[in-house]
DNA sequence: GCTAAACGATACAGATCGGTTTATTTCTGT
DNA sequence: ACAGAAATAAACCGATCTGTATCGTTTAGC
């Protein structure tokens, strides 16, 4: 195993684990058992456990964000359509059995100090996460894209929320349901089977 | 100080230390010197860290549930607005410095497993929300009050989770909004200052 | 094939964890 | 006032925590 290998290993081990038991619950040492390696070896690579954490969090940010974007964007070109099926994307999170809900919001719930480096990582993916929104909003050429994408943010919190709670896929589809309520109230024609289709300039409803 | 009341602070600062720290990060020597009390008399009340965290939820269920209920009834008595004030509610609990998140999302972030006595106690806390909110879904004469009551339980779990990372009032402003905009949708008198007040039977949409 | 880095294994450090024990003092009810 | 219960402080337990140090062995690049 190379040295890179052995890194993105241990990145993979620890996040499986602080997935499946949390972050304070997840001691080094069951890491480096997990992952076949010796903790001499763990800490060449990283620093601290804390390293280890930020580490995994920015790697679990972008390989996330980057599934999501593949998975709308082979699906539908159409920007309405697209927020839309990002609720599809959360609702093959939730089927995993190993869905445990958001890394991120534990990671912030675990260290809820504003300052900790590991909740400003978890609030850096979430603002990214928005920012897609916001991009697909803007594509949609809603009056107001920076709400309608605050909007959707917050449907899909929720539905992780309690999917979290329940351990069941309906509130991606409970969630999907109340975007396309919402969007179909904003621009008249965000419902997918709506009239015509590539209507610009959509009216705003407030 | 009394037996019942040395019970009753080890319960609140107990619920003040893992609302501020989470729940693994919070020692039991923190909490008895935070209360100012010897380990013994701790361990007299509780047998276990884990009785001690049992009891601070539900403690934390009663007083949360009881409040948001006060807060609802004295502000309104139709059903629909009742459904909607209680985003104002959620907006005061937002405004205080000490909101770090939900206890009880955490509570579950930090004890995965289902069978988990923790686990379950915060998903039974959020069954009990979900039953008030149906309680006053059935009581605005939706044509499907769970379903209604859902929703607005995915709207709250969504302005909390946003709430815990921007640690910012809006998103129960914004919650506010948009169940507005879907109550609206579903009985055409679902609006406060709508036309007409007091309609029955509400028609249903889709 | 040599050198140097990286590996595994293990022991260890010092702190902290949840929880117990002991011995002493302070309440409280009758 | 007196007995019993419950409080206190402090030492202590074994386990676990993050992190380090030691020491061979393996591996990779020149």
């Amino acid at each position: 195993m190379r040295r890179s290998e052995i890194r993105d290993h241990l990145l993979e081990t620890a996040l499986r684990l602080f997935n499946q038991y949390g972050y304070h619950a997840t001691g080094i040492d069951l890491i480096i058992a997990e992952a076949g390696v010796a903790k001499t070896t763990l800490y060449r690579h990283f620093d601290t456990k804390e390293d280890l954490i930020l580490a995994a969090l920015e790697r679990r940010d972008e390989e996330a964000r980057d599934t999501m974007r593949e998975f709308v964007e082979q699906r539908t070109s159409d920007p309405v359509e697209r927020l839309l099926v990002t609720f599809d994307f959360l609702e093959t999170l939730f089927r995993d059995e190993r869905f445990r809900g958001c890394i991120f919001v534990s990671a912030a719930g675990e260290h809820k100090d504003t300052a900790d480096p590991v909740f400003r990582a978890a609030v850096l993916h979430k603002r990214l996460v928005l920012a897609y929104f916001e991009e697909l909003a803007h594509a949609a050429r809603f009056a107001e894209p920076k709400r309608i994408a605050a909007e959707i943010n917050l449907l899909h919190e929720g539905a992780i929320a309690v999917a979290q709670m329940t351990r069941t896929a309906e509130p991606a589809r409970q969630a999907k349901r109340m975007a396309t309520q919402l969007l179909a109230a904003e621009g008249q024609a965000a419902a997918p089977s709506a009239r015509r289709e590539g209507a610009s300039h959509r009216a705003q409803v407030s």
